[in-house]
DNA sequence: CTGCATTTAGTATCTGGTACTAATATTAAT
DNA sequence: ATTAATATTAGTACCAGATACTAAATGCAG
Protein backbone atom coordinates (compact mmCIF):
# COMPACT_ATOMS: atom_id res chain seq x y z
CA UNK A 1 0.00 0.00 0.00
CA UNK A 2 2.98 2.40 -0.54
CA UNK A 3 3.43 4.80 -3.44
CA UNK A 4 6.63 6.88 -5.13
CA UNK A 5 7.49 7.16 -1.05
CA UNK A 6 4.21 8.67 0.58
CA UNK A 7 1.06 6.57 1.45
CA UNK A 8 -2.54 7.86 1.16
CA UNK A 9 -2.41 8.15 4.95
CA UNK A 10 0.92 10.18 4.99
CA UNK A 11 -0.46 12.31 2.06
CA UNK A 12 -3.64 13.00 4.13
CA UNK A 13 -1.87 13.89 8.02
CA UNK A 14 0.58 15.62 5.75
CA UNK A 15 -2.53 17.70 3.83
CA UNK A 16 -4.39 18.21 7.32
CA UNK A 17 -0.83 19.97 8.88
CA UNK A 18 -0.12 21.78 5.34
CA UNK A 19 -3.82 23.85 5.40
CA UNK A 20 -3.73 24.78 8.97
CA UNK A 21 -0.88 26.25 8.60
CA UNK A 22 -2.21 28.14 4.99
CA UNK A 23 -5.43 28.06 4.58
CA UNK A 24 -5.02 30.35 1.65
CA UNK A 25 -4.36 26.77 -1.21
CA UNK A 26 -6.15 25.69 -3.49
CA UNK A 27 -6.79 22.48 -4.44
CA UNK A 28 -4.69 22.91 -7.73
CA UNK A 29 -2.08 24.12 -5.60
CA UNK A 30 -2.42 21.33 -3.15
CA UNK A 31 -2.11 18.94 -6.28
CA UNK A 32 0.94 20.42 -7.43
CA UNK A 33 2.33 20.19 -4.02
CA UNK A 34 1.63 16.76 -2.94
CA UNK A 35 2.11 15.63 -6.78
CA UNK A 36 -1.37 13.80 -7.57
CA UNK A 37 -3.98 14.74 -9.35
CA UNK A 38 -6.51 17.76 -8.20
CA UNK A 39 -9.39 15.13 -7.76
CA UNK A 40 -6.91 12.98 -5.09
CA UNK A 41 -7.08 16.28 -3.20
CA UNK A 42 -10.46 16.50 -3.50
CA UNK A 43 -10.69 12.87 -2.68
CA UNK A 44 -8.77 13.34 0.34
CA UNK A 45 -10.38 16.68 1.51
CA UNK A 46 -13.79 15.02 1.44
CA UNK A 47 -12.55 12.17 3.86
CA UNK A 48 -11.24 14.35 6.34
CA UNK A 49 -13.85 16.54 6.00
CA UNK A 50 -11.90 19.59 5.08
CA UNK A 51 -14.03 22.64 3.56
CA UNK A 52 -13.06 24.35 0.35
CA UNK A 53 -10.90 27.33 -0.01
CA UNK A 54 -13.72 29.55 0.35
CA UNK A 55 -14.87 28.37 3.02
CA UNK A 56 -11.83 28.10 5.23
CA UNK A 57 -10.71 31.65 4.21
CA UNK A 58 -14.31 32.91 5.55
CA UNK A 59 -13.49 30.80 8.67
CA UNK A 60 -10.32 32.33 9.38
CA UNK A 61 -12.34 35.99 8.14
CA UNK A 62 -15.08 35.32 10.88
CA UNK A 63 -12.92 34.05 13.33
CA UNK A 64 -10.66 37.00 13.46
CA UNK A 65 -13.10 40.17 12.29
CA UNK A 66 -15.29 38.86 15.86
CA UNK A 67 -11.49 39.62 17.21
CA UNK A 68 -10.48 42.64 15.67
CA UNK A 69 -13.48 44.22 17.01
CA UNK A 70 -13.36 43.57 20.89
CA UNK A 71 -9.93 44.62 20.35
CA UNK A 72 -10.66 48.07 19.10
CA UNK A 73 -13.63 48.42 21.82
CA UNK A 74 -10.39 48.48 23.87
CA UNK A 75 -8.85 51.13 23.10
CA UNK A 76 -9.09 52.33 26.56
CA UNK A 77 -8.83 49.38 28.22
CA UNK A 78 -12.68 48.84 30.41
CA UNK A 79 -15.25 50.60 29.76
CA UNK A 80 -14.80 54.17 31.40
CA UNK A 81 -18.23 54.63 33.12
CA UNK A 82 -17.36 58.53 34.89
CA UNK A 83 -14.59 60.49 34.19
CA UNK A 84 -13.55 64.37 35.67
CA UNK A 85 -10.89 65.12 33.53
CA UNK A 86 -8.24 66.23 35.48
CA UNK A 87 -9.59 64.94 38.63
CA UNK A 88 -11.19 61.46 38.74
CA UNK A 89 -12.22 58.29 36.40
CA UNK A 90 -13.91 55.05 37.41
CA UNK A 91 -13.75 52.27 34.86
CA UNK A 92 -14.87 48.63 35.19
CA UNK A 93 -13.42 45.86 33.43
CA UNK A 94 -15.07 42.26 32.70
CA UNK A 95 -12.08 40.16 33.06
CA UNK A 96 -12.93 36.63 31.23
CA UNK A 97 -10.53 33.42 30.66
CA UNK A 98 -9.24 35.58 27.67
CA UNK A 99 -7.16 37.18 29.29
CA UNK A 100 -6.18 34.91 32.27
CA UNK A 101 -3.67 31.86 31.91
CA UNK A 102 -5.31 28.55 30.91
CA UNK A 103 -4.30 26.19 33.29
CA UNK A 104 -4.61 28.55 36.56
CA UNK A 105 -7.61 30.82 35.35
CA UNK A 106 -5.53 34.01 36.70
CA UNK A 107 -5.50 37.10 34.86
CA UNK A 108 -2.51 38.16 33.81
CA UNK A 109 -1.24 40.78 35.91
CA UNK A 110 -0.38 42.94 32.46
CA UNK A 111 -4.17 43.36 31.85
CA UNK A 112 -5.01 44.59 35.20
CA UNK A 113 -1.84 47.12 34.67
CA UNK A 114 -3.25 48.09 31.15
CA UNK A 115 -6.57 49.16 32.77
CA UNK A 116 -4.65 50.99 35.32
CA UNK A 117 -2.72 52.51 33.10
CA UNK A 118 -5.41 53.54 29.98
CA UNK A 119 -7.67 55.10 33.36
CA UNK A 120 -4.93 57.03 34.57
CA UNK A 121 -3.92 58.36 31.04
CA UNK A 122 -7.47 59.20 30.09
CA UNK A 123 -7.72 61.10 33.42
CA UNK A 124 -5.23 63.33 32.22
CA UNK A 125 -6.12 63.53 28.57
CA UNK A 126 -4.63 60.65 26.68
CA UNK A 127 -3.45 62.07 23.41
CA UNK A 128 -0.57 63.80 25.34
CA UNK A 129 0.27 62.21 28.22
CA UNK A 130 2.87 59.77 29.17
CA UNK A 131 3.69 57.37 31.65
CA UNK A 132 6.63 58.65 33.42
CA UNK A 133 6.78 55.99 36.41
CA UNK A 134 4.95 54.14 38.13
CA UNK A 135 4.65 52.17 41.49
CA UNK A 136 2.55 49.17 41.76
CA UNK A 137 1.28 46.61 43.93
CA UNK A 138 -0.76 43.81 43.25
CA UNK A 139 -2.55 42.57 46.52
CA UNK A 140 -4.13 39.65 45.48
CA UNK A 141 -4.83 37.47 42.44
CA UNK A 142 -7.82 38.25 40.12
CA UNK A 143 -9.78 35.20 38.34
CA UNK A 144 -11.40 34.68 35.08
CA UNK A 145 -14.85 36.40 35.46
CA UNK A 146 -14.27 38.89 37.82
CA UNK A 147 -15.33 42.16 37.35
CA UNK A 148 -12.65 44.89 38.13
CA UNK A 149 -13.73 48.42 38.83
CA UNK A 150 -10.93 50.72 38.87
CA UNK A 151 -10.91 54.40 40.22
CA UNK A 152 -8.74 56.98 39.52
CA UNK A 153 -8.13 60.34 41.51
CA UNK A 154 -5.44 62.91 40.58
CA UNK A 155 -3.56 63.53 43.22
CA UNK A 156 -1.56 66.77 43.11
CA UNK A 157 -0.12 68.70 39.90
CA UNK A 158 3.43 70.05 39.13
CA UNK A 159 3.93 71.80 36.30
CA UNK A 160 3.26 69.20 33.83
CA UNK A 161 3.69 66.76 36.31
CA UNK A 162 0.59 64.66 37.42
CA UNK A 163 0.38 62.70 40.12
CA UNK A 164 -2.29 59.98 39.99
CA UNK A 165 -3.73 56.73 41.88
CA UNK A 166 -5.36 54.16 40.74
CA UNK A 167 -7.26 51.48 42.92
CA UNK A 168 -8.33 48.77 41.65
CA UNK A 169 -11.35 46.39 43.72
CA UNK A 170 -12.81 43.32 42.86
CA UNK A 171 -15.53 42.26 45.04
CA UNK A 172 -15.31 44.83 47.39
CA UNK A 173 -11.67 43.39 47.98
CA UNK A 174 -8.90 45.35 46.49
CA UNK A 175 -6.67 43.57 44.15
CA UNK A 176 -4.15 46.68 43.07
CA UNK A 177 -2.92 50.08 43.57
CA UNK A 178 -0.75 51.90 41.56
CA UNK A 179 0.80 55.38 41.31
CA UNK A 180 1.24 56.77 38.06
CA UNK A 181 3.47 59.61 37.51
CA UNK A 182 2.25 60.89 33.64
CA UNK A 183 3.82 63.82 31.86
CA UNK A 184 1.91 66.23 29.79
CA UNK A 185 3.27 67.48 26.66
CA UNK A 186 1.20 69.53 24.98
CA UNK A 187 2.19 73.25 26.37
CA UNK B 1 -32.64 63.27 -9.55
CA UNK B 2 -34.13 61.73 -7.00
CA UNK B 3 -36.24 58.41 -6.62
CA UNK B 4 -38.51 56.79 -4.33
CA UNK B 5 -36.78 58.12 -1.54
CA UNK B 6 -32.87 57.76 -1.87
CA UNK B 7 -30.49 59.47 -4.47
CA UNK B 8 -27.54 57.54 -6.32
CA UNK B 9 -25.41 59.52 -3.67
CA UNK B 10 -27.00 58.79 -0.57
CA UNK B 11 -27.24 55.42 -1.75
CA UNK B 12 -23.80 54.74 -2.59
CA UNK B 13 -22.19 56.23 0.82
CA UNK B 14 -24.78 54.34 2.86
CA UNK B 15 -23.41 51.47 0.53
CA UNK B 16 -19.68 52.03 1.58
CA UNK B 17 -20.80 52.10 4.95
CA UNK B 18 -22.65 49.03 4.98
CA UNK B 19 -20.08 47.25 3.25
CA UNK B 20 -17.32 48.57 5.58
CA UNK B 21 -19.36 46.83 8.62
CA UNK B 22 -20.39 43.83 7.63
CA UNK B 23 -18.04 42.80 4.35
CA UNK B 24 -19.71 39.32 4.20
CA UNK B 25 -22.64 40.95 1.87
CA UNK B 26 -23.17 39.54 -1.66
CA UNK B 27 -24.32 41.75 -4.31
CA UNK B 28 -27.97 40.35 -4.08
CA UNK B 29 -28.23 40.76 -0.55
CA UNK B 30 -27.41 44.38 -0.47
CA UNK B 31 -29.72 44.88 -3.98
CA UNK B 32 -32.46 43.11 -1.64
CA UNK B 33 -31.58 45.61 1.15
CA UNK B 34 -31.76 49.21 -1.44
CA UNK B 35 -34.34 47.80 -3.47
CA UNK B 36 -32.73 47.87 -6.77
CA UNK B 37 -31.18 45.30 -8.80
CA UNK B 38 -27.94 43.66 -8.80
CA UNK B 39 -26.57 45.30 -11.58
CA UNK B 40 -27.09 48.65 -9.84
CA UNK B 41 -24.92 47.33 -7.20
CA UNK B 42 -22.29 46.32 -9.17
CA UNK B 43 -22.66 49.69 -10.95
CA UNK B 44 -22.25 51.32 -7.59
CA UNK B 45 -19.01 48.95 -6.56
CA UNK B 46 -17.53 49.54 -9.85
CA UNK B 47 -17.73 53.43 -9.25
CA UNK B 48 -16.43 53.06 -5.39
CA UNK B 49 -14.02 50.76 -6.58
CA UNK B 50 -15.01 48.00 -3.63
CA UNK B 51 -13.99 44.97 -4.28
CA UNK B 52 -16.52 41.57 -4.37
CA UNK B 53 -17.69 39.78 -2.17
CA UNK B 54 -14.58 37.29 -2.31
CA UNK B 55 -11.73 39.50 -2.18
CA UNK B 56 -13.23 41.33 0.85
CA UNK B 57 -13.35 38.23 3.18
CA UNK B 58 -9.87 37.33 1.30
CA UNK B 59 -8.90 40.80 2.78
CA UNK B 60 -10.45 40.38 6.04
CA UNK B 61 -8.72 37.17 6.21
CA UNK B 62 -5.36 38.18 5.15
CA UNK B 63 -5.52 41.03 7.79
CA UNK B 64 -5.97 39.10 10.54
CA UNK B 65 -4.70 35.98 9.97
CA UNK B 66 -0.80 38.12 9.90
CA UNK B 67 -2.10 39.75 13.39
CA UNK B 68 -2.52 37.04 14.72
CA UNK B 69 0.45 35.45 13.66
CA UNK B 70 2.43 38.60 15.26
CA UNK B 71 0.63 37.90 18.18
CA UNK B 72 0.85 34.56 19.09
CA UNK B 73 4.70 34.91 18.09
CA UNK B 74 4.05 37.51 21.27
CA UNK B 75 3.22 34.69 23.96
CA UNK B 76 6.56 36.03 25.30
CA UNK B 77 6.60 39.72 24.21
CA UNK B 78 9.65 40.81 22.95
CA UNK B 79 12.52 37.81 21.63
CA UNK B 80 14.05 35.51 24.12
CA UNK B 81 17.75 35.43 23.38
CA UNK B 82 18.88 34.04 26.56
CA UNK B 83 17.04 31.53 29.18
CA UNK B 84 18.44 29.71 32.08
CA UNK B 85 15.66 28.41 33.75
CA UNK B 86 15.10 29.24 37.49
CA UNK B 87 17.89 31.47 37.27
CA UNK B 88 17.98 34.21 34.65
CA UNK B 89 17.17 35.46 30.79
CA UNK B 90 17.38 38.22 28.68
CA UNK B 91 15.06 39.17 25.88
CA UNK B 92 14.76 41.63 23.47
CA UNK B 93 11.81 43.75 22.15
CA UNK B 94 12.64 45.72 18.85
CA UNK B 95 9.61 49.12 19.37
CA UNK B 96 7.83 50.39 16.75
CA UNK B 97 5.03 52.64 16.21
CA UNK B 98 2.59 50.67 16.78
CA UNK B 99 3.42 50.32 20.30
CA UNK B 100 3.89 54.11 21.03
CA UNK B 101 1.64 57.29 21.33
CA UNK B 102 0.78 58.32 17.74
CA UNK B 103 1.36 62.12 18.58
CA UNK B 104 4.75 61.70 20.94
CA UNK B 105 5.86 58.74 19.62
CA UNK B 106 7.00 57.77 23.20
CA UNK B 107 6.22 53.98 23.65
CA UNK B 108 3.03 53.10 26.30
CA UNK B 109 4.27 51.81 29.40
CA UNK B 110 1.85 48.60 29.01
CA UNK B 111 4.10 47.05 26.52
CA UNK B 112 7.22 47.74 28.32
CA UNK B 113 5.60 46.19 31.32
CA UNK B 114 4.56 43.17 29.13
CA UNK B 115 8.08 42.29 28.41
CA UNK B 116 9.24 42.81 31.67
CA UNK B 117 6.37 40.77 32.78
CA UNK B 118 6.76 37.88 30.59
CA UNK B 119 10.16 37.77 31.00
CA UNK B 120 9.83 37.30 34.57
CA UNK B 121 7.33 34.48 34.19
CA UNK B 122 9.44 32.69 31.43
CA UNK B 123 12.30 32.67 33.62
CA UNK B 124 10.38 30.55 35.95
CA UNK B 125 8.08 28.97 33.78
CA UNK B 126 5.41 30.24 32.04
CA UNK B 127 2.78 27.65 32.48
CA UNK B 128 2.43 27.49 35.98
CA UNK B 129 3.05 30.85 37.42
CA UNK B 130 1.57 34.18 38.64
CA UNK B 131 2.27 37.57 39.41
CA UNK B 132 1.89 38.30 43.26
CA UNK B 133 3.04 41.06 43.34
CA UNK B 134 5.59 44.16 41.32
CA UNK B 135 7.31 47.08 42.41
CA UNK B 136 7.72 49.19 39.43
CA UNK B 137 9.61 51.97 38.31
CA UNK B 138 9.75 53.42 34.75
CA UNK B 139 13.11 55.73 34.53
CA UNK B 140 12.74 57.47 31.25
CA UNK B 141 10.47 57.35 28.39
CA UNK B 142 11.28 55.00 25.59
CA UNK B 143 10.77 56.01 21.77
CA UNK B 144 9.43 54.32 18.62
CA UNK B 145 12.19 52.51 17.40
CA UNK B 146 14.35 51.83 20.60
CA UNK B 147 15.82 48.36 21.14
CA UNK B 148 14.33 47.24 24.60
CA UNK B 149 16.75 44.76 26.40
CA UNK B 150 15.39 42.91 29.39
CA UNK B 151 17.39 41.24 31.59
CA UNK B 152 15.61 39.00 34.65
CA UNK B 153 17.49 37.34 37.45
CA UNK B 154 15.68 35.07 40.29
CA UNK B 155 17.15 36.91 43.42
CA UNK B 156 16.04 34.33 45.72
CA UNK B 157 13.10 31.63 46.55
CA UNK B 158 10.95 30.90 49.63
CA UNK B 159 8.89 27.80 49.41
CA UNK B 160 7.04 28.82 45.98
CA UNK B 161 7.30 31.87 45.63
CA UNK B 162 10.04 33.39 43.53
CA UNK B 163 11.25 37.30 43.41
CA UNK B 164 12.28 38.08 40.25
CA UNK B 165 14.20 41.04 39.18
CA UNK B 166 13.84 42.75 35.91
CA UNK B 167 15.74 45.39 34.46
CA UNK B 168 15.49 47.53 30.89
CA UNK B 169 17.93 49.06 28.65
CA UNK B 170 17.56 51.19 26.22
CA UNK B 171 20.73 52.55 24.50
CA UNK B 172 23.04 51.82 27.66
CA UNK B 173 20.35 53.67 29.23
CA UNK B 174 18.35 51.83 32.46
CA UNK B 175 14.41 53.11 31.42
CA UNK B 176 12.77 50.45 33.53
CA UNK B 177 13.39 48.37 36.55
CA UNK B 178 11.08 45.98 38.49
CA UNK B 179 11.03 43.09 41.13
CA UNK B 180 8.12 40.36 40.01
CA UNK B 181 7.09 37.92 42.93
CA UNK B 182 5.76 34.99 41.42
CA UNK B 183 3.76 31.89 43.11
CA UNK B 184 4.06 28.68 41.50
CA UNK B 185 1.34 26.58 41.62
CA UNK B 186 2.39 23.43 40.75
CA UNK B 187 3.86 21.51 43.34
C1' DC C 1 -4.52 -13.86 -12.02
C1' DT C 2 -8.03 -11.88 -9.49
C1' DG C 3 -10.02 -8.48 -6.68
C1' DC C 4 -10.23 -4.44 -4.12
C1' DA C 5 -8.31 0.12 -3.00
C1' DT C 6 -6.53 4.02 -4.97
C1' DT C 7 -6.03 7.34 -8.29
C1' DT C 8 -7.20 9.85 -12.32
C1' DA C 9 -10.38 11.66 -15.84
C1' DG C 10 -14.36 13.83 -17.45
C1' DT C 11 -18.90 15.93 -17.44
C1' DA C 12 -22.71 18.61 -15.47
C1' DT C 13 -23.83 21.96 -12.14
C1' DC C 14 -23.37 25.74 -8.56
C1' DT C 15 -22.09 30.46 -6.58
C1' DG C 16 -20.78 34.88 -6.95
C1' DG C 17 -18.98 37.20 -9.42
C1' DT C 18 -16.59 40.27 -14.20
C1' DA C 19 -17.11 42.34 -18.73
C1' DC C 20 -19.79 43.90 -21.97
C1' DT C 21 -23.95 45.43 -24.73
C1' DA C 22 -28.35 47.12 -25.00
C1' DA C 23 -32.72 48.59 -23.64
C1' DT C 24 -35.55 51.21 -20.60
C1' DA C 25 -36.75 54.52 -17.10
C1' DT C 26 -36.18 59.06 -14.79
C1' DT C 27 -35.37 63.65 -14.62
C1' DA C 28 -33.51 68.32 -15.69
C1' DA C 29 -33.25 71.71 -18.78
C1' DT C 30 -34.77 74.09 -22.86
C1' DA D 1 -43.77 68.80 -24.61
C1' DT D 2 -39.30 67.45 -26.47
C1' DT D 3 -34.78 66.37 -25.97
C1' DA D 4 -30.52 65.08 -23.85
C1' DA D 5 -28.15 63.39 -20.05
C1' DT D 6 -28.23 60.29 -16.18
C1' DA D 7 -29.62 56.19 -13.84
C1' DT D 8 -31.30 51.78 -13.79
C1' DT D 9 -32.35 47.27 -15.39
C1' DA D 10 -31.78 43.19 -18.38
C1' DG D 11 -29.31 39.80 -20.63
C1' DT D 12 -25.41 37.22 -22.47
C1' DA D 13 -20.78 35.17 -22.32
C1' DC D 14 -17.26 33.97 -19.36
C1' DC D 15 -14.28 32.82 -15.05
C1' DA D 16 -12.54 30.54 -10.59
C1' DG D 17 -13.05 27.17 -7.56
C1' DA D 18 -15.49 24.39 -6.32
C1' DT D 19 -19.45 19.95 -5.66
C1' DA D 20 -21.54 15.70 -7.32
C1' DC D 21 -21.37 12.03 -9.93
C1' DT D 22 -19.78 8.34 -13.26
C1' DA D 23 -16.32 5.78 -15.20
C1' DA D 24 -11.90 4.28 -16.41
C1' DA D 25 -7.07 3.23 -15.30
C1' DT D 26 -3.49 1.75 -12.11
C1' DG D 27 -1.61 -0.32 -8.30
C1' DC D 28 -0.50 -4.06 -5.41
C1' DA D 29 -1.43 -7.90 -2.24
C1' DG D 30 -2.92 -12.46 -1.60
Amino acid sequence: MKQKGVSKKDRQSSLLDKIRKDPFLTDEELAEFFCVSVQTIRLDRLELSIPELRERIKNVAEENHTKVKSLQGKEIIGELVDLELGKSGISILETDHALAFEKTNVVKGQHIFAQAESLAIAVIDASVALIGVANIKYKSPVFAGDKLVAKAEVQRTRGNKYFVWVFIKAKQAEVFRGKFILVSFNK
